[in-house]
RNA sequence: GCCGAAGUGGCGGAACGGCAGACGCGCUGCGUUCAGGGCGCAGUGGGCGCAAGCCCGUGUGGGUUCAAAUCCCACCUUCGGCACCA
């Protein structure tokens, strides 16, 4: 037997498995099916590194236990190939991303089928294809017809660095998710998608499809959902009203002050009364200077003007009170308009405290006086005309119904969610299929004329203007309105990196389709996605972006259900051997290259799936490596230790079922690590034997070939298996079988253990007791105690409590 | 501040009411008729003991139970998300 030699068998299956299409997707309908979907990568200069593999290993396991089970698996990659890297490169050395971005992808695909992945790469997507951004343009359209793309003046997060407007979700603590420069506000002119029109079902559907706990509570989290009313408080002597967002409408009474946001248009409406016009505008300007991070992290102080001249009315006590205008009340949430209820709201409280206002208790509990009493969800009102002595929740009840009743007020839901802002001013994105005409306004590029193709240039640079670099090509800028035929130009903007992959899902499905983003019979074969798994990272981003698109292309009846993706779970980083997240500038980055070269492509699959929980983080091993190294050498070493038979021998034929249940199970709960570790009690059991059978064999062959492909192919093949492996069905186990007819168990005394006992499963209570009180060591610790209580657990325990 | 997850050997981790530490790494010993490597076998939570065995032990403090890493209450720490969201 030769020694086992991952380098050849590798290359060598993997041939295989190419030549004779064995992982190409079908799309026999009569089959029952099963989508597995990981995320696609955006192919970098610096190619794959190991934490790349193992989301991709462990569909990989998922998808190649459904083949062997009989599902018509649909399992693919793909290049999320739009984005700045490639751009970036291309601003210094001049070469198109294109170029760049096609080297890439071919580093990309080589490295990863060198892992051995089960992808059916005829199905491959690229973003950055023509063929395909033809119909993420085409979505666009969609949206923009259905008035869910706008165009809208709009204070942006604007990265100085990348000269790039970002959406909310790219910016975190302040800063520009991709190169970590703080990022400030801009007034731009933005395309808009009306993400928020979907609020409420983004969070309602999560009730329809299997996500882990932490993502459903991710959305739910970033959409913020609030439940509360508008309620209208008149202006003292004005036609003018401010309506205010509350979700506690209960505490209206204490409601002693308004405050509103210094962008607040009522301001400009009222500048004739307002006696202190000097001091508001330059309150406005200083909070105009400050960046959102500023607003919001560092400046908690409590800073405001009142404004002189107007004065609210309560609605209901008719008590005048004070208009103030402070920054911590924000124009894009609500009405931009809150009533301050100091007494039970902590940044009101500290806000009358700075500037000397009332406080009035109107829920019962705390000390007003001292500090904001906020612990309200329930109590007794006080101080508040009709509705003392009622309890919170009947409180909000009856004032809801008074403001509805008087015309004050109604209920309302708010989102923290913002529209999305989709508009990039770059060149390497799909460009927006609008033409801009004098006449006509904003006309769509028709369908027949998709896609819409970038321009070749010579400068990639962005313009401090925040001009997308495509302003400058005249020439491609310059058209006809394909309305009126006037004069006309391009949008010059381009779309954000989150357009392509919203819908990637649908293109797999049918990816050579010319007259259809996908042909509905294959979206009502394949659809929804069955198990999606990808970071955690994109659950604000990605996850929820695609949700929105498709329940938008299931409004406009292209695709067959509400949801995409039935399962989602979430992978865990690898991080380097110090422990650190694995950066080049940390350098401590490993190269799965490097470890296929020395151990193999099974070994680092296996070892990526055991090295620890697959939800958690954890810090790669060298020497972890090598220890699942030393396992599949033992596994190959298990050859000479075949012998004959058809059906599991009876020393380890539980064993062998214990062993199917738990790799079966496990595989399909993420825990790739117990089953690899019950796998490698298998093998360490039979090397104590020192023989194997046939039948055997073939099971262990089997569960193993999900982590480890190409040597149980391999394997297979040389002891004269029939057919592939790959070819063979997924083994069952019989779960009578998997309980030991004898067992030891453990015999305690009061609780602790003192001794053991081997007992047959079915023996009856008084042959356990009797062996029991055979042992020496339990019969010493309760010698001369009375027994108070026996209790047999069979197959577990037996504990004697004595007194 | 709010929401969530998690604290178990030297390390990654298992067990999720029933013998804590499966499996792997590391370490130790023995064998493989020199060494080293590789491989095989055995051992490996701490303390006491020649041993049989005993005591302690799953972040901390309480509780429920015949029995708690696991369930309940309070707290501490770490990580993730959100955060002046009215």
């Amino acid at each position: 037997m030769p020694k086992y030699n991952p380098q050849t068998i590798e290359k060598k299956w993997q041939n295989i498995w190419d030549n004779e299409q064995v992982f190409r997707t079908s799309d026999d309908r009569s089959k029952k099916k099963f989508y597995a979907l990981v995320e696609f990568p955006y192919p970098s200069g610096e190619g794959l590194h190991v934490g790349h593999p193992r989301p991709y290993t462990a569909m990989d396991v998922v998808a190649r236990k459904r083949r062997l089970e009989g599902y018509n698996v649909l399992f693919p990659m793909g290049w999320d190939a739009f984005g700045l890297p490639a751009e970036n490169y291309a601003i210094q050395t001049k070469i198109h991303p294109s170029i760049v971005t096609e080297q890439n992808i071919a580093r990309f695909k080589q490295q990863l089928q060198s892992l051995g992945f089960s992808f059916d790469w005829s199905r491959t997507v690229n973003t950055t294809d023509p063929h395909y951004f033809k119909w993420t343009q085409w979505i666009f359209l969609k949206l923009f017809e259905k008035g869910l793309a706008y165009k809208a003046e709009m204070p942006i997060n604007w990265c100085p660095r990348c000269k790039i407007g970002l959406a909310n979700e790219e910016v975190v603590d302040g800063a520009c998710e991709r190169c970590g420069n703080e990022t400030e506000v801009r007034v731009k002119n933005q395309w808009m998608l009306k993400i928020t029109a979907y609020a409420e079902r983004l969070i309602e559907d999560l009730d329809l499809v299997d996500y882990i706990e932490r993502v459903k509570i991710q959305q739910r989290n970033w959409i913020g959902r609030s439940e509360g009313a508008d309620v209208t408080f008149k202006l003292k002597d004005t036609a003018e009203e401010l309506v205010v967002f509350t979700t506690r409408p209960d505490t209206l009474f204490g409601a002693t002050y308004m405050v509103i946001s210094p962008e607040h248009p009522i301001l400009a409406k009222l500048q004739d009364r307002i006696t202190n016009m000097d001091e508001i505008e330059a309150y406005q300007r200083e909070a105009r200077k400050k960046t959102e991070f500023e607003r919001a992290e560092l400046n908690q102080d409590k800073t405001g003007v009142p404004v002189k001249g107007v004065t609210a009315i309560n609605p209901v006590n008719n008590e005048e009170i004070p208009v103030w205008i402070s920054d911590y009340v924000l124009m894009s949430y609500g009405t931009g308009a809150i009533m301050a209820v100091p007494g039970h709201d902590q940044r009101d409280w500290e806000f009358a405290k700075e500037f000397d206002l009332p406080i009035i208790e109107v829920v019962q509990g705390g000390d007003v006086t001292q500090e904001a009493y906020t612990d309200t969800q329930s109590g007794i009102m006080v101080n508040s005309g009709f509705l003392n002595g009622l309890e919170v929740a009947e409180a909000q009840k009856k004032i809801i119904a008074w403001l509805e009743e008087k015309g004050l007020g109604t209920p309302k839901v708010n989102y923290k969610l913002r529209d999305w802002v989709f508009s990039r001013q770059r060149y390497w994105g799909e460009p927006i299929p609008l033409v801009h005409c004098k006449e006509c306004g904003w006309v769509p590029v028709p369908e027949e004329e998709l896609p819409v193709r970038l321009p070749q240039v010579a400068n990639y640079e962005p313009t401090d203007t925040g001009e997308s670099p495509l302003a400058n090509i005249r020439h491609w800028v310059e058209t006809s309105c394909p309305k009126c035929g006037g004069p006309a130009e391009r949008e010059t903007d381009t779309m954000p990196q989150w357009a392509g992959s919203s819908w990637y899902f649908l293109r797999y499905t049918d990816p050579h389709n010319d007259n259809e983003l996908a042909s509905r019979e294959n979206l009502d074969y394949w659809l929804p996605v069955d198990w999606y798994n990808g970071g955690m990272e994109h659950t604000t981003l990605h996850l929820l972006y695609s949700r929105f698109w498709h329940k938008f292309l299931y409004d406009i009846g292209v695709v067959p259900g509400p949801e995409p993706y039935q399962k989602r779970t979430s992978h865990g980083m690898i991080l380097g051997e110090n422990n650190e997240k694995m950066s080049k500038s940390r350098g401590n980055v490993v190269n799965p290259d490097d470890v296929v070269n020395e151990y193999g492509a099974d070994t680092l699959r296996m070892y990526e799936m055991f090295i620890g929980d697959f939800e958690k983080s954890v810090p790669w091993s060298t020497d972890g490596v090598r220890g699942c190294r030393r396992f599949l050498d033992r596994v190959w070493k298990l050859q000479p230790m075949l012998v004959r038979g058809t059906a599991y021998s009876s020393e380890l034929e539980t064993l062998m079922h214990q062993t199917i249940k738990k790799v079966s199970n496990d595989y399909e709960e993420l825990k790739f690590n117990t089953a690899i570790a019950q796998l490698m009690t298998f093998v360490n059991e039979v090397y104590h034997l020192g023989r194997i059978n046939e039948a055997e064999m073939k099971t262990f062959l089997i569960l193993l070939n999900p982590v480890a492909p190409h040597i149980t192919e391999e394997i297979w093949e040389r002891l004269g298996f029939p057919g592939m492996l790959n070819e063979q069905s997924w083994p069952t186990y019989d779960e009578a079988k998997t309980i030991a007819q004898t067992i030891a168990i453990g015999v305690q005394v009061n609780g602790r253990v003192r001794g053991e006992i081997t007992v047959n499963i079915d023996d009856p209570v008084e042959v356990a007791r009797q062996k029991v009180m055979e042992n020496e060591n339990v019969r010493r610790m309760i010698e001369g105690k009375q027994i108070v209580k026996e209790i047999y657990v069979p197959g577990r325990i037996y504990n004697i409590v004595v007194k």
